[in-house]
DNA sequence: CGTCGGGTTGAACCCGTTCAAAGGGAGTGG
DNA sequence: CCACTCCCTTTGAACGGGTTCAACCCGACG
């Protein structure tokens, strides 16, 4: 079976191998690694890749396309944890659980690379650099989680947006793709959810943006222009709150 | 020098150790824990146990007192990402980072045993039990913090006032006290940061739910009259939205 | 008794929501 | 190739909840 493994499967040859694990994993922790990961799956746009109460079996690192994860709320309403690019990691809220709590969807033609818990666990026993990793990764993701909550709980809804669209520019730009060109893959319904706004003010403000030149919109794909005025709208809001 | 260790300080004769770590630990775990945590140390009010940029050194399980803990975000603005009782632990959000990224700050006289990182890892190398409960913790911190944040993007004044309180009441039980008898250990202002409100706003919805008879208010002691009503607000709210 | 800090109450403003309608682009069928 | 339709997006106008600014209250402490 491994004899027949495609070598698109094995970390070293994947060019995104220093996003999903630190820089220095060396070629003995990455071939370790590889023999947990299952061929690359894909998945159609829409189609769930996890859902709410799925045995917890598998991280996934997003290999291609895009992705949401959601979490269900009493109510019944979907709220948006987050939209995942290739090379990031999704399924760490569900570490240490035997179900899953959230749903992660794709939102357009996506492969993702499994790496199965189990697996996971037990190599990073004997990885301490593994170990380490996840621990980075979970507590990345917490903080991140804090500057989110503080955007939504005193943010405009402008320096929201902004700020979500700057995030999405760095992210790109540790993929080393261009940072002042965005494709939305998700629609302003999802993108409204997400940021905790209604749907026609992420559009609103979209479009001021536009108006005031510092970027621009068509459809999903945004330009960036000022990437500095934009920053500074950013931090002008927070210094004047 | 364990010899002399006070008995007070071996996990295993600590009533929160169930709190702590996972009820399932066996003896042999809480003793190789209990050589790894120092003696608790105690904190005045207003005290920092670390601070943002500190080198990242120990996690902190709470033995008694309370804590909040915040980031600084770069507007200078204090956000407070949560507040801490006896039984849980802070520092998770700095796992795996070589400094600290928030600061944890005593509300009040605070005792807390301090868990050296470096022991913590090498010992969850051995003990899958505590690898599997950092993953846990760390998981059902970032559930948590979606919560929050829908709490924080969605909710109206009154209901995240309402969740916060039924929240402590659920943390209390899980420590076997009263339900119904909160005494908050924060002022009116870090509550109001917390839940991303003003101050004037979290003081008048808890006057409306004190003239609704839902709670009695008197300072920082808040008595919950009507769990079940409290409980049918937050959930009348997300039904509506 | 006076002062001080934290908490409460009051009134006006502002931003985001909500409801409503129009605009636009992709896919389908004629 | 065009016309039609559907869905997503944009734009418009009015409403409402939370913030803001300001005054007041109250218990603690000197």
């Amino acid at each position: 079976m491994t004899a027949f493994r495609p070598a698109a499967t094995r970390c070293l040859d994947c060019g995104l191998h220093k996003l999903c694990f630190p820089p220095s994993f060396d070629e003995h922790a990455l071939n370790r690694i590889s023999q947990l990961v299952a061929q690359p799956s894909a998945f159609a746009k829409n189609e769930t890749v996890y859902r709410l109460g799925d045995s917890m079996t598998a991280l996934y690192a997003v290999r291609s396309g895009a992705l949401k994860t959601s979490v269900l709320l009493p109510s019944g309403e979907e709220q948006i944890t987050g939209f995942y690019l290739p090379g990031e990691v999704i399924g760490l809220d569900n570490m240490g659980q035997s179900h899953c709590a959230s749903t992660a969807t794709a939102l357009e033609k996506t492969t993702l690379c499994e790496l199965p818990v189990n697996g996971i666990s037990q190599l990073s026993q004997q990885l301490p650099e593994l170990q380490g990793h996840l621990f980075q990764i979970m507590s990345t993701e917490l903080r991140q989680d804090y500057q989110r909550m503080h955007l939504m709980a005193q943010a405009s809804a402008e320096v929201r947006v902004v700020s979500f669209l700057l995030g999405l520019s760095a992210r790109q730009q540790q993929r080393h793709l261009a940072t002042n060109e965005l494709r939305l893959s998700m629609g302003r319904a999802d993108l409204a959810n997400h940021l905790g706004l209604a749907l026609e003010t992420v559009s609103r403000a979209l479009s001021q943006l536009a108006d005031d030149g510092l970027i621009e919109v068509s459809g999903k794909s945004i330009r960036i222009i000022h990437a500095e005025q934009l920053a500074e709208r950013v931090a002008a809001d927070c210094h004047s709150s």
